[in-house]
RNA sequence: GCCCUCGUAGCUCAGUUGGAUAGAGCGACCCCCUCCUAAGGGGUAGGCCACAGGUUCGACUCCUGUCGAGGGCACCA
């Protein structure tokens, strides 16, 4: 047991096992390439590892799947940690470790503290994360919270596991709907200022719109404003929206602890001219063509007109119909922005990308990922992740959302009711493919419904031992000096298997982009603490004991405190 | 009509990317604090893994179809 850096020993194993199936394989003619992979068996009897080799090889050598086992047990060096194996069941082979390893595990956590699961990343490729990119006409809702929080745990996955992440966050601030903010702005001035105006249904109803036009005449003369014509109106006014917007949506982020490397500005992206530039080179490359599209299939256009498009040939690159770059009016339209922000990212040299979506943007993955295909030759470009939707209920009830009718409820409001911690870690609790449930009463509650507390109650309840020993004058020997092998019962070895198995567990979470499995795992190891707590008398026993079982607690403690902390969520040392 | 995601215990969800007896929490029922934090531990009950085929030594997992839920389908973002 000494693959505490992070799946050494498995590695080992797997390669020795190799050596053997390939050189049972030599004589056999039409022999195909089978990859040894080892798993860790759910029951313990079953050892440390299992292999399945047999199986598949049984067919090609002729030979029950056993009698395979058996030949390859003949035939296999094994590395110097294998205590023993067994074949089991219909064929597999188990792999017992041996035992004694425990003070190395251990004595490596405490000496590795937050670095433990992690890889040097110095040298680590460098990732482009964009997620959130909440529009900046209104206040973050809970929904783009489970973004936010699922992409801030990635970026400190990824970046703990070898990665060098830049987090963006692209501000869509030009098109429509800024003039709308604009507009709806300019009336509640107007509104505040004594002069009555209807409030079209068009406009953001909000209050925060009340408190931006608020804020935008105190800061400057109503007068001025009114002697602008239309557009620099809008213009300005949109400009000072936007920004209050991300200044309320930046605090919003920073109440979960969330902040980003970079704030990147659509309207930049056609102030520079880069969106043109963007066209003229595809048109270069022959790859714009003007034509009509099709009307949309099953859905309601009601407006729809056939007409002469300027359209990128996305199909060529695997979209499923070309997609337009201007809009009738001859602007570019916002796909066209969004590929020239992309191809901004891979000039900026970011080869890798993922983007992190709501769900309602799935339909648009296929056509980005073309259009990148057609600049850059890179495939799947950007790897999008999409985030399902959040579904509200207080006390079991659905609770509709609604922007435009002024019923939402933001994230800073639910923040400040719920705390930081227990949003952030319930939102990690689901994969991004399942919807969410998210009760507004229940999450509130501070019960065993939340899984927060569950978590951090472990934290807490190890630091109490601690305290406690400190208090009764109990010094904590060192790690080298403890003997971890009387951590013999089956609760300190199932504690000790669950430490040894978090770097392993990190590394495929961020490998499958699935940071959710750090809160599974955090869960598994807090029940874990738990159940060797009751089991497992600490302060009182023998001193040698005492010792291992303290080490034990310390180093548990710490994988906690670094799992949490990959989360965004806090330890407690007492609760 | 087409595309994407999902369907596992009464409820909310895991299931290590095809392995051995499908697991937790909540809810139900029953135990455990003279003892380091009971925000905890132990146990019982609860399953045709939506359904039907297929692939193979083996399928909750992969493929096809059906049913059901959510999202999306030009000139918005």
């Amino acid at each position: 047991m000494v693959d505490y850096d992070g799946g050494f020993v498995k590695q080992a194993l797997e390669m020795a096992l190799q050596c053997a199936v390939e050189t049972l394989l030599q004589d056999v003619p039409d022999a195909k390439q089978v990859s040894v992979k080892l798993s860790r068996p759910k029951i313990k009897e079953h050892g440390d590892y299992a292999a399945n080799v047999a199986m598949p090889l049984a067919a090609m050598l002729k030979k029950s799947p056993r009698q395979v086992a058996e030949l390859l047990l003949q035939t296999v060096q094994w590395p110097e940690q294998v205590e023993k194996t067994d074949i089991a069941g219909p064929g597999f082979i188990n792999i017992i470790l041996k035992v004694g390893g425990e003070t190395d595990i251990l004595k490596a956590i405490l000496s590795q503290g937050v670095a433990y699961g992690c890889v040097d990343n110095s040298q680590g490729a460098p990732v482009n994360l964009e997620f959130v990119s909440a529009n900046p006409t209104g206040p973050m809702h809970v929904g783009h919270g489970r973004g936010a929080v699922v992409g801030d745990a990635l970026a400190n996955l990824l970046n703990a596991r070898g990665y060098q992440v830049h987090k963006e966050y692209y501000i869509n601030d030009a098109g429509t709907q800024i003039g709308v903010l604009a507009n709806s702005v300019w009336l509640r001035m107007q509104e505040l200022q004594g002069i009555a105006s209807s409030f079209p249904d068009s406009a953001y109803p909000g209050d925060y719109i009340i408190e931006i036009a608020k804020e935008i005449l105190t800061g400057k003369d109503f007068d001025s404003f009114k002697a602008m014509d239309e557009a620099s109106r809008i213009n300005e006014i949109g400009a000072l929206a936007v920004a209050a917007n991300m200044a309320m949506i930046r605090s919003d982020l920073n109440d979960v602890g969330i902040t980003f490397d970079q704030y990147f500005s659509e309207k930049t992206l056609h102030e520079s001219g880069k969106v043109e530039q963007l066209i003229e080179t595809l048109e270069n490359d022959g790859l714009i063509y003007t034509g009509t599209l099709p009307p949309p299939k099953g859905k309601e256009v009601s407006d729809y007109k056939p007409m002469q498009q300027r359209l990128f040939r996305t199909t060529d690159f695997g979209d499923d119909v070309d997609r337009p770059l201007q809009k009738q009016d001859g602007t570019a339209t916002y796909f066209a922005a969004d590929i020239a922000y992309h191809d901004d990212k891979y000039h900026r040299g970011f080869k890798h990308m993922i983007d992190i979506w709501g769900a309602d943007h799935g339909g648009y993955i296929k056509r980005v990922q073309s259009a990148m295909k057609a600049l850059t030759g890179l495939e799947k470009q950007p790897e999008v992740l999409l985030v399902q939707m959040v579904n509200l209920t207080r006390d079991g009830v659905p609770f509709k959302m609604s922007k435009r009718a002024g019923t939402f409820v933001t994230l800073s409001e639910v923040v400040e009711e719920v705390g930081k911690d227990a949003v952030r870690f319930n939102f990690m609790t689901r994969r991004i493919e399942s919807q969410f449930d998210f009760d507004l009463e229940a999450a509130k509650q501070k019960d065993a419904e939340n899984p927060v507390y569950y978590v951090q109650y472990a934290h807490a309840r190890i630091c109490a031992v601690l305290r406690k020993a400190e208090e009764e004058g109990i010094s904590l020997q060192d790690a080298e000096a403890v003997n971890a092998s009387l951590l013999s019962s089956d609760e300190a070895q199932k504690l000790i298997k669950m430490l040894l198995s978090y770097p392993e567990m990190l590394d495929t979470a961020a490998q499958r982009r699935e940071p959710y499995r750090i809160a599974t795992y955090i869960m598994q190891l807090a029940a874990a603490f738990h159940s060797f707590y009751h089991h497992n008398r600490v302060i009182g026993v023998e001193e040698e004991l005492m010792q291992a079982r303290l080490l034990l607690l310390r180093a548990t403690a710490q994988v906690i405190k670094n799992a949490l902390g990959l989360l965004g969520v806090s330890a407690p040392k007492a609760m």
